[in-house]
RNA sequence: CGGGGCGUGGCUCAGCUUGGUAGAGCACCUGCUUUGGGAGCAGGGGGUCGCAGGUUCAAAUCCUGUCGCCCCGACCA
């Protein structure tokens, strides 16, 4: 392609709202402009990059033997009712209507649909398992919209899903998705992990996130050093080595009501009474499943909402309001404990809190805290548990090893579904024994645009992209230094036609531009491999030079068609 | 949803406090020079100052409302 003719609007300077290196690089490049918060048009170049991107997944999910399809963006209500998800999803979905005020919306995911479609065409277990996959826009109203195209509200999105007539095949699709997915993040040149994850409003059990390392990335993630343990801190489990046993201390004195006025945070409470963070007992009243529930976490640790949630095998956890928490402790928030409650609730309590010997927690009653506090002797736990976040340094669940914490963007995600949508949508198979039976489904996304994006903020220098070449939109940038010079003019010309004979993707700057304003945007695009026509051209040689490592060299034009494979091949050399 | 900020040629921004001829740089068009890391000179085109009310002889500027966008947090996956 020649440049001259090409919409690349490149922009030297871009406003100081975007902020994330992969936003204002794709809008310098001219890859991206924004039409709407969290809505993009893709420009030519990012156009070609996500359509590779979209390459590599389909011939991944084709080589595992999944089928290709498109389903409908609009949706009609009906079907999100019936699964529940109409309410549940909320305000998150782009509801409509159409001219007869029939309700629809533009999916955000296709469960209900692909479950539609399978319970209506396979009545059999002869055709199961079976695995299809479509790339689609979705869409999802975002609270916020932010960092370009990592988190909008409409996005390209691989959605895959699986049906199963027993659970051996969804864990073997399982498997091979997951393998899948990591031949796919291995071509576009990422260095990510699969991480243990939460399943969120999907639902299901066994899940995996794929997760691009980079600090700006909106997730956590604990890493063992020692083994390969990798989950999302919003799972991750802590080992317990050091704190189950409870102490047999007896020379304790016994409860001892302090003064602590106006002191109802952790912080507060350690400065006035000359304790640290770890004799406290934090006391954390929950709603789950509409029920108030005692929490409790030393005071160094944070209480973590989906344990919680998974420890009591519920649906719904949120922080309680101050009005219940004023009903069931008697005190404002701030000054809860476990010992004298207004009100009978269960209590669960951390692992670790088992461990202290005697603690602080808060009276139930306005400025005051307890001391001297032991568990067991001065109040009932009804379970312990892993119900803290994790943190650095904390021992690894698997190997008693050192966690470690990195950041990262989550890319894909693979799940275990169960049969969540076809019992709530009443999908059936007849099995071998002529008995109606609820598929067994898994279903498995990968954002491609978040992709793009992640590359970009993963590969990248000051200068601009560093596309890794399985997500490059051109393979070769060649580049004619001045046009206006008749041996260069001649030379690049037969070069373009060479090359683009040869099927190399070539984009060539044929621009009337100075060489400065060419190479700046030859960096600023990232394509692995520059071809430069300039001084050398009346004796018939070329510039060569890698994106990545900043090497170069030159060698004759006659040769570079033999030659290219072979500089292609270290384009993604550091 | 809570907090903060910004809307002025295509882009980045100044002007607003203290009302009085709408500016700069970049980009764009023409010509000449220049041609290996974002060129120089000369000339030129382009803006209902987000929108709607209000105050005033007079509003980009002051007041009210509204819409859009960005950032932090909460939320979501």
């Amino acid at each position: 392609m020649r440049q001259k003719n090409m919409l690349i609007p490149t922009l030297r300077h871009v406003g100081a709202e975007a902020e994330m290196a992969s936003h204002r690089l794709m809008l310098r490049a001219g890859m991206i402009r924004q039409l709407a918060a969290g809505v993009y048009t893709y420009l030519p170049l990012a156009y070609r990059t996500l359509r590779k991107v979209e390459q590599v997944v389909r011939e991944e999910m084709d080589r595992i033997g999944a089928q290709e399809l498109l389903l409908p963006a609009m949706n009609p209500a009906e079907l999100w009712k019936e699964s529940g998800r109409w309410e549940t999803y909320g305000p998150e979905l782009v509801k409509l209507q159409d001219r007869h005020e029939r309700e629809f919306l533009l999916g955000p995911t296709h469960e209900e649909v692909i479950t539609d479609l399978v319970r209506n065409e396979v009545n059999s277990y002869k055709k199961l398992p079976m695995a299809l996959y479509q790339i689609q826009t979705k869409f999802r109203d975002e609270r916020r919209p932010r960092s370009g195209l990592l988190r909008g509200r409409e996005f390209l999105m691989k959605d895959a899903y699986s049906f199963h007539a027993d659970q051996e095949t969804l864990d073997e699709t399982y498997q091979d998705m997951y393998e899948a997915y990591r031949r796919i993040f291995t071509r576009l040149g990422l260095d990510f992990r699969a991480v243990e994850a939460d399943s969120g409003a999907i639902g299901g059990s066994e899940n995996h996130e794929f997760m691009v390392l980079s600090e700006s990335g909106e997730d956590t993630l604990a890493l063992c050093g020692s083994c390969d343990y990798a989950a999302n801190i919003e799972t991750a489990e802590v080992g317990a080595l050091t704190e189950a046993a409870a102490p047999t201390a007896t020379d304790v004195p016994g409860v001892e009501k302090v003064s602590t006025p106006r002191a109802s945070t952790i912080d507060e409470v350690t400065r006035m009474l000359g304790k640290k963070p770890e004799e406290l007992v934090k006391s954390l009243l929950f709603t789950v499943d509409g029920e108030p529930v005692l929490v409790l976490v030393r005071g160094d640790h944070e209480a973590n909402e989906v344990k919680v949630k998974h420890v009591l095998d519920a649906e719904q956890c949120e922080l309680a309001d101050d009005d219940t928490v004023r009903r069931v402790t008697g005190s404002p928030a701030g000054f809860a404990g476990p010992v004298g409650l207004k009100q009978p609730v269960k209590v669960v309590a951390d692992h670790a809190v088992k461990g202290m010997r005697e603690a602080v927690v808060g009276a139930n009653e306005a400025d005051a805290h307890l001391v001297h506090v032991r568990p067991a002797r001065d109040f009932q736990v009804d379970l312990y548990a892993d119900v803290r976040t994790a943190q650095e340094g904390d021992a690894c669940p698997r190997c008693g090893g050192t966690l470690r914490f990195s950041r990262g963007i989550e890319v894909g995600h693979v799940f275990k579904l169960g049969t969540r949508y076809s019992e709530a949508m009443n999908a059936t198979f007849l099995d071998r024994e002529g008995k109606e039976r609820p598929y067994i489904m898994g279903c498995y996304g990968i954002g491609i645009s978040r992709v793009v994006a992640a590359i970009v903020e993963q590969c990248h220098d000051e200068n601009g992209i560093i596309w890794p070449s399985g997500a490059a939109p051109y393979q070769v940038h060649l580049i004619a230094v001045n046009p206006k010079d008749p041996d260069q003019s001649r030379l690049a010309e037969e070069l373009y036609a060479q090359l683009t004979a040869d099927g190399i993707e070539v984009l060539f700057d044929d621009r009337q531009e100075r060489a400065g304003v060419k190479f700046k945007d030859a960096d600023l695009l990232g394509i692995p491999l520059r071809i430069t026509v300039g001084k050398m051209a009346s004796d018939g040689r070329v510039e060569y030079k890698f994106r990545r490592s900043g090497k170069s060299g030159d060698l004759s034009a006659e040769e570079l068609p033999l030659k290219l494979p072979d500089l292609l091949k270290k384009a993604d050399e550091k």
